[in-house]
DNA sequence: CGTTGTTTGTTGTATGTACAACTAATCTAA
DNA sequence: TTAGATTAGTTGTACATACAACAAACAACG
C-alpha cells in the first residue's frame, strides 16, 4: 500500500486520452446500433457469437464468457432477445442443469441485417481513423491488456462479424 | 448505404480484442474504487478534475464537458456526491442560471485518499501492462479516434490526478 | 446410497443512466 | 420592451446492470 510511484506526464497524457475513448465509444456504438436496428452493442454481439458457432447454439455459460459477462446480465438479455424471437432456449440434453441458446431464422436475419450498418460504425470510428500500423498496434495493446483483464482467454472466439457462409 | 466494405482478418481481429477491452477495463476501474473508496470511476474522475480546477471549482455544463457526461448524469452524481459532503453548490455569481460545483475539504481529502490505489490499478492495469512505446502508441491511438468521438476536444483539461501542491 | 459441496441458471432488490419534458434565466431582434 | 429562441440545470420515467440469494442438477466421497 505504500509507494505508488505517479504517472508521469506522458503517462498521464496517455491514459486521460484513454479513459476518455473508453467513455465516449462504447455510447457511440450503442447509440448507432440502438437507433437502426433496436439493439444494444452487447445484445448484437451476442447474436454475432450464435452467428458463428457451430449449430448457431452456445450453452448459457460458455456465451457469457465470450462476452465477458455475468451470467445474471446474459440471462436477461436473453430474456429480451427470447421475447424478440431472435433466440430461443433448449434444454441442454447431455447435463439438464444447463441452457443451450440457439439463434433462430429471425436471429440470423437480424444479424445480417444490422451487420453493415456496425461495421460501418466500427470503421468509422476506429479502423479508418487509424494508419494500418495503428490498428496493428492497437490489436498487440488489446492482447497485452487482456492478459491481465482476461488471463485465461476466455473471449476468445472470433467475433462481431457475421460471416457469409452457405446459411 | 451500399457497399460497406468488410473488415479483413487482421482489422477484425483487433477490433475483437479491442471490443474486449472496452467490456472489461471499465468495470475493473470501478469495482476497485467501489471496493476501496465507494466511489465509481466516474465519481473519482469528477472529484479529479475538481481538485485541479481553480478554487476547485467548476460549472456544471464544463465538468460534464471535461467528463463527456450528460447534463442529467451529472445533476445526479452531483447529488450524491453533495449527499457525501464531498462537493457544495453555489449559484454561480454572473449567471443565474448556471451552478459551481465546488470541492468541499472532505472531497479534497477523499481524493488524496483515493489516488494512490487508482493509480495502482491504472499501472497494473494499463501503464505496467504495456512497454514504453506502447503507451505512446495508445496516446496517438487514442488523439486520433478522439477527433471523430469529441472533435471539438471538449475534454482535454489535465485530470485524474490530483496533483500534490500545496493545498 | 446419502451428505456435502459445486456448477448452472434465474430472480429480488438497489442503483445508475438515458431520453424527454420541464422551469428558469439569458439573449436576440423587431 | 417584449416575443421567440437558446442555454442551464433538474426531474419523471423506463430500462439495464450488479450483487446477493436462491433452486435445481450434478459430482465426489464416506
Amino acid at each position: 500500500m505504500a509507494d505508488t510511484p505517479w504517472l508521469d506526464d506522458d503517462q498521464h497524457l496517455a491514459w486521460v486520452r484513454f479513459a476518455a475513448v473508453l467513455e465516449l465509444l462504447p455510447r457511440f456504438l450503442d447509440s448507432q446500433l440502438e437507433r437502426d436496428e433496436h439493439l444494444s452493442h452487447f445484445d448484437y454481439y451476442c447474436l454475432a457469437m450464435l452467428s458463428e458457432a457451430p449449430q448457431r447454439t452456445l450453452r448459457m455459460t460458455v456465451l457469457a464468457s465470450m462476452t465477458n459477462a455475468t451470467l445474471p446480465r446474459l440471462s436477461r438479455v436473453m430474456n429480451r432477445l427470447e421475447d424478440a424471437s431472435y433466440v430461443r432456449r433448449e434444454p441442454c440434453p447431455g447435463d439438464r442443469r444447463a441452457t443451450n441458446v440457439v439463434l433462430t431464422e429471425e436471429g440470423w436475419a437480424k444479424v445480417v441485417q444490422a451487420a453493415p450498418g456496425h461495421v460501418r460504425q466500427v470503421r468509422r470510428l476506429v479502423i479508418d481513423a487509424l494508419d494500418p500500423e495503428q490498428v496493428e498496434q492497437l490489436s498487440a495493446i488489446s492482447t497485452r491488456l487482456l492478459t491481465v483483464l482476461d488471463p485465461d482467454q476466455k473471449m476468445m472466439a472470433s467475433a462481431l462479424r457475421p460471416t457469409q457462409p452457405a446459411r
